[in-house]
RNA sequence: GCCCUCGUAGCUCAGUGGAUAGAGCAUCGGUCUCCUAAACCGUGUGCGCAGGUUCGAUUCCUGCCGGGGGCGCCA
């Protein structure tokens, strides 16, 4: 795909060859300046090359201005030194209707693509709950967090394998089923046991005689697959703990470690040395009463994901952020190299509700499930919230105001955005105003700058997609979403489409530049996992 | 004590190794005979503190202070 930039880039180059510095020291960044003012591009070379070029970076950058001066890159109005040695560049309208063009050849399914992860695969670990109860907001985050982590990795190239771990073997499991049990016969559970109200009203639901162990697993296994499949969430891969075991991979790794001499025994118990592999501590894998720790199969589990993914990516709640050196230490042991493993800590979720934080905690009891944000507020606005800000903070989430119809909720802004776009569809088509095809219209007509900055923001997809997945963030895909509708908001409001005082070449324009932004939209929502409703 | 993470406007949060740090909400004041006013326009003494690296630090590093999370032969 054509990108303006790599004519500056080119221009760059020769000017710097024609001012003598060959070959260029360093890589020639083009940035877009925060200041619309320093113009539509601006290149920090002149700063970065000064001290090779031996001369002051003013000057450097003035020389370089003269030479592109002389023979300006396609759309280039204008090359000015600015500041203490930028380079800035004044482009012509050309470039965004370029922009634009390229939008509406791409469409939803294309725009934005890249390839860089192309033939390359990742295996994604998220959510993986004990099944011991219902989905709570933190979970949802990892949901939410982790399916469009995918769509964006998916969108850059990878093959994905979206998975989810099963404990269904050990000590919380076995507190489940004795809580469980308890409950049914009308009893209170063992006081380190599960405490929330679900365990009451699920053994109720319990048939007389029925395995409260293999009953609460089913029971709560369906309960959480009800609420990912609630939110558009599906996993490629569930793979149980017990069932791991049963096959035996939990002996077969642990005779790898033994035969890599990474295993002893001390006081009846089985540790592994992990202190060596850069954890604080050796940690234990098969306990002195011969009951493996849940670490043991943890590490089987992960060996295994690299036969998934070139890349496993484990997506954690901060309370397990201290599980992540020993992981990486068995992994090490077993000789997979450090950069193959990578793990993304989440902060937790708060729930507010009538101005009271609602502390989370499954095993104490008083606990807010996702299913109830869901049922409130729907798949979508619950996406787009968790999505709204960076996994590395800790989020409120106020309920009053995400259920809110107003505009509080700052998820309405972008659904008005499409609405307002599908609005003009219906009435264009009320009206018997077609669209004509992309070949007759001429899009030189569009110079108002409201026209223009929804055409920057578009030109600006493309990056954020390839910098979101880069960072782990897609978070910043909402944030552009959010740009984007704003940009069109002024845009609609300043210039008019259908109104009978609008030119024909004018409106035409005007109704490819709707259908892009519709398709930038579209692009960003189709990563973030949210449909947009087409009214209000 | 050690580890992870955060500290940006009244509130909730974006953001960047660069040139004058943004958005939404809230406040106050404007804009519909016109495609949805859930919108638009105007309104602001803000990067916790101190060092360091750098031509340039709010951004990277170190220390301190403050918030959240973690440090089991639980998972």
């Amino acid at each position: 795909m054509p990108d303006v930039r790599d004519g500056l880039r080119d221009g760059l180059q020769a000017a710097l060859e024609g001012v003598g510095v060959v070959p260029a020291p360093v890589e020639i960044a083009i940035e877009r300046p925060r200041d619309r003012s320093h113009g539509e591009w601006s290149s920090n070379v002149a700063l970065a090359a000064a001290k090779t070029a031996r001369r002051p970076p003013r000057q450097l950058a003035e020389q370089i201005v003269a030479h592109l001066s002389a023979e300006p890159p396609p759309h280039v109005l204008a090359v000015e030194a600015a500041g203490p040695g930028f380079v800035n560049f004044r482009l012509a309208p050309s470039w965004l209707h370029e922009v634009l063009a390229e939008v509406i050849a791409a469409g939803a399914d294309g725009y934005a693509r890249s390839d860089t992860g192309s033939g390359r695969s990742v295996s994604v670990e998220f959510v993986s709950a004990n099944p011991t109860g219902p989905l709570h907001a933190g979970h949802g985050r990892w949901a939410a967090y982790g399916d469009s982590l995918c769509r964006l990795l998916e969108r850059c190239g990878y093959r994905v394998t979206r998975e989810f771990y099963v404990n269904d073997r050990g000590r919380q499991i076995d507190l489940f089923a004795a809580s469980l049990d308890a409950r049914s016969r009308g009893a209170e559970p063992p006081e380190d046991g599960y405490h929330g109200e679900y365990v009451a009203d699920w053994a109720a639901e319990m048939p007389d005689g029925a395995d409260p162990r293999q009953w609460g697993l089913e029971r709560a296994r369906r309960d959480q697959a009800d609420t990912l499949a609630a939110m558009n969430v599906t996993f490629d891969r569930y793979t149980s703990e017990s069932a791991l075991v049963a096959r035996g991979a939990m002996d077969r790794v642990l005779d790898d470690l033994r035969s890599r001499a990474m295993v002893y025994t001390q006081d009846g118990a089985v540790w592994l040395r992990t202190g060596e592999f850069g954890d604080s501590a050796d940690r234990v894998l098969v306990k002195s009463d011969g009951e493996p720790t849940y670490f043991l199969p943890d590490i089987a589990y992960h060996h295994e994901k690299f036969s998934r993914g070139d890349l496993v990516i484990d997506i954690l709640g901060a309370d397990h952020h201290g599980y992540v050196p020993r992981m990486r230490a068995a992994l090490g042991a077993l000789g997979h190299p450090p950069e193959g493993y990578e793990t993304l800590i989440g902060q937790n979720v708060t729930l507010r509700r009538g101005g009271v934080a609602v502390r989370l905690s499954k095993r104490a009891g008083d606990m807010v499930i996702v299913s109830e944000l869901l049922d409130e507020v729907g798949p979508d606005v619950t996406r787009l919230v968790y999505l709204l800000q960076s996994i590395d903070t800790t989020q409120t989430i106020d309920i009053d105001v995400v259920s809110a119809q107003s505009a509080e909720n700052p998820v309405y802004y972008l659904q008005y955005a499409h609405a307002r776009i599908h609005s003009l569809g219906r009435q264009a088509e009320a009206r018997g105003v077609r669209r004509a095809s992309l070949d007759g219209v001429d899009l030189a007509v569009l110079v108002h700058e409201r026209e223009l900055d929804v055409l920057r923001a578009l030109a600006g997809l493309p990056d954020t997609v390839a910098a979101a997945m880069r960072a782990r963030a897609p978070h910043q895909v909402t944030t552009w979403a959010r740009e984007l509708a704003s940009a069109f908001h002024r845009f609609w409001h300043d210039c008019p489409i259908l109104r009978d005082d609008v030119g024909e070449d004018v409106r035409q324009a005007r109704l490819w530049l709707v259908e892009a932004t519709r398709i930038g939209l579209a692009v960003a929502l189709a990563i973030l996992g949210v449909s947009a409703p087409e009214r209000l």
